[in-house]
DNA sequence: TTTCTGTGTCACAAAAGTGTCAAACAAGAA
DNA sequence: TTCTTGTTTGACACTTTTGTGACACAGAAA
């Protein structure tokens, strides 16, 4: 699975990528901020970073230098700043991008920087009886059947089957799920774990375990 | 598992990020005072302390300056501190939090530090004949049977398993397994320790020894 | 605009876990 | 044996945690 973290302060830049990286299977990670994003580098480990140059706080060229790793990234900017891009390939980036810039351009460009990087193509599908998942279309299977699910069932479900047969906190779900900057009640978790059981049916809602007072956990058999 | 202590004054402060700490399953030890807290640092050894500058008594600069061992260090502070920022920085801080903080954020700061060093929030499995232990999945195993354990019993037989073939006291299992700040009837170890036996079914409830009157012990066999 | 869908919050009911207690019981000392 | 001390156990009350339906609200769609 191919992860990649955009950061950039705006929330519609942020969610315009997202959607259509996620579109193409990618595992997406977002930070509004360059101090968070630093945070995120180092746990997450993407394989490629989508840097908006121009941020309150720290910039994006600051975030580039105090990364540790090396990892390809590409930087956003505005029309026409010679100078940092110039910085920029110092700092070993890949690529620029200028704001504004069709999405699909940049789909494009982060395809080819990963490829010159010998990043296997990204997953497309889950099978993790009885699930099968279909990233792209973001559509399950369940057995049979195709329940409907919408995109928080689907990301919770979807970050389950992946870390399927371990217990999670609400705590972890939510930053995992829903991310970082999440600040509300955790019990949200359990309304969409009912929301979930109830689509998957008598059938199979018991893969969702509730582990009392640890938190829930998906259930397969695993076959040693 | 991993040791975490947290050092601050204020009780709500403690509570927060020992709670959040715990739900992502840390081992969490509490400090109100720097005094007590260089003591606790020496007999737990914990992996990574969270420490807060401003404290009646001794500050918590003071206790880093006084920790003999390399350990590392997250400082919170006031809003705009900036040349504790630097006394905090040479005395080896890995990381700054400013209050008021987000737990979340405070959560993941500490895996990005314990990663940078190496340690991993949990290890996963235990095997420990006849037990085996599934930590991410909070299951046991032992010979053929799966016994449903409630999270009391769970944690209990896992530190007995982790510190097998030793005796402890009720007093000792209480701070060690209910924690510090219990305070109840250390009796509730015998109800738990019968609860654990009639679970272990009679194949097995011999490996919970009682000591008369010293208290109680996992002996499992070693073969060495 | 109005309508519809997805999402989060809340309050309450139901379920499950935990601690306390007292009586019955066992071990060891005198 | 008998006494004393410490342990086992079941019952019960109480607390915590979870499930669920209803509702409010925002944003997308019509």
């Amino acid at each position: 699975m191919t992860k990649v973290l955009i950061v950039d302060d705006e929330d519609t830049t942020r969610n315009t990528i997202s959607w259509y990286l996620k579109k193409e299977g990618f595992q997406v990670f977002t930070s509004p901020s360059g101090e968070d994003a630093l945070l995120m580098e180092t746990s997450i480990q993407p394989d490629l970073i989508v840097l908006d140059i121009i941020m309150p706080g720290m910039s994006g060229l600051e975030v580039a230098r105090n990364i540790p790793r090396q990892v390809p990234i590409i930087f956003l900017t505005a029309l026409g700043q010679e100078t940092d891009k110039l910085t920029g390939f110092n700092l070993g980036a890949e690529d620029y991008v200028t704001k504004p810039f069709s999405p699909r351009e940049l789909v494009a460009r982060i395809k080819v920087v990963l490829r010159r990087y010998g990043k296997s193509p990204m997953e497309d599908h889950i099978s993790c009886p009885p699930f099968e998942i279909n990233i792209k279309a973001r559509k399950i299977k369940v057995a049979q059947t195709e329940p409907y699910l919408t995109a928080k069932e689907f990301d919770l479900l979807l970050f389950l089957i992946r870390n399927s047969n371990t217990i999670f906190s609400r705590e972890a779900l939510i930053t995992n799920v829903w991310g970082y900057e999440y600040d509300g009640d955790a019990r949200v978790v359990d309304t969409t774990i009912k929301r979930l059981r109830h689509k998957l049916g008598a059938q199979h809602r018991d893969c969702l375990k509730t582990i009392r007072s640890s938190g829930y956990m998906l259930e397969v058999i695993t076959n040693e």
